[in-house]
DNA sequence: TTCCTTTATCGTATATTTGCGATATAAAAT
DNA sequence: ATTTTATATCGCAAATATACGATAAAGGAA
């Protein structure tokens, strides 16, 4: 785009969108289910899984854990990530207190 | 990117992806504001309140729109757009269900 | 050391997103 | 009928995202 605009919105509102961001590509709900469902696993274990190649895979990761999303910790060659819950919370709560109060008061009317 | 892959991925995948997707600009998480906000509203409005070109900020409803987070109607010569509600409720469970429930059983560990 | 395994990063091609001005469309007002 | 008002869409330019293969880096095994 020409301009960068998204400098204009306010911290949350920047900090929500890329929360979602992160979420907003099925390999990385993928990968976060994975995550889930084994708590924790290494790199080539979400690869055997995918339908991607391992480099896809670890830009994923890497987006991921850009964004909080999930922590990773090296183990000798290998790479273990997991899910960060406290993040995920911190977004759960932020995206609720954001519209799920207003719902409530709102919920009568819509054109 | 060279090949599509987003299809190899499940639907509920998918459609929480595209759900988080129209999330992922703070300038939409600003118009859902003002439409919480105000139940409501005109799309002169929220080109009142946005920083944005009116072109612009038509485009991200749209988008919004086609991701069914909002309702359209038309009212005369204006646009009235609101949220919509139900849409909102089933990502927020879908989200909550796919890994809520898996958090409380592996809060334990992480690496 | 040399090889093997595992993961991260680089380079590249292509697709999508973002933003704006200009223009079309459509209803209301004059 | 013409003008005004409100919104949507088009066309473009620039930024980002996506995916892959190739390569680098780093630890473990031989």
């Amino acid at each position: 785009m020409a301009i960068h605009k998204k400098e204009s919105f306010t911290q949350k509102e920047q900090d929500l969108a890329a929360f979602a961001k992160a979420l907003a590509h099925p390999a990385r709900i993928a990968v976060l289910k994975v995550l889930a469902e084994k708590n924790e696993c290494i790199c080539g274990e979400i690869v055997d899984v995918l339908p991607l190649a391992q480099s896809t895979v670890s830009q994923h990761l890497k987006e991921l854990k850009s964004a909080g999303l999930i922590d990773g910790s090296v183990d000798g060659p290998r790479s273990c990530y997991c899910i960060n819950w406290k993040a995920f919370e911190k977004f759960n709560q932020e995206f609720t207190s954001l519209f799920q109060k207003l719902k409530i008061r709102n919920e009568k009317a819509c054109c």
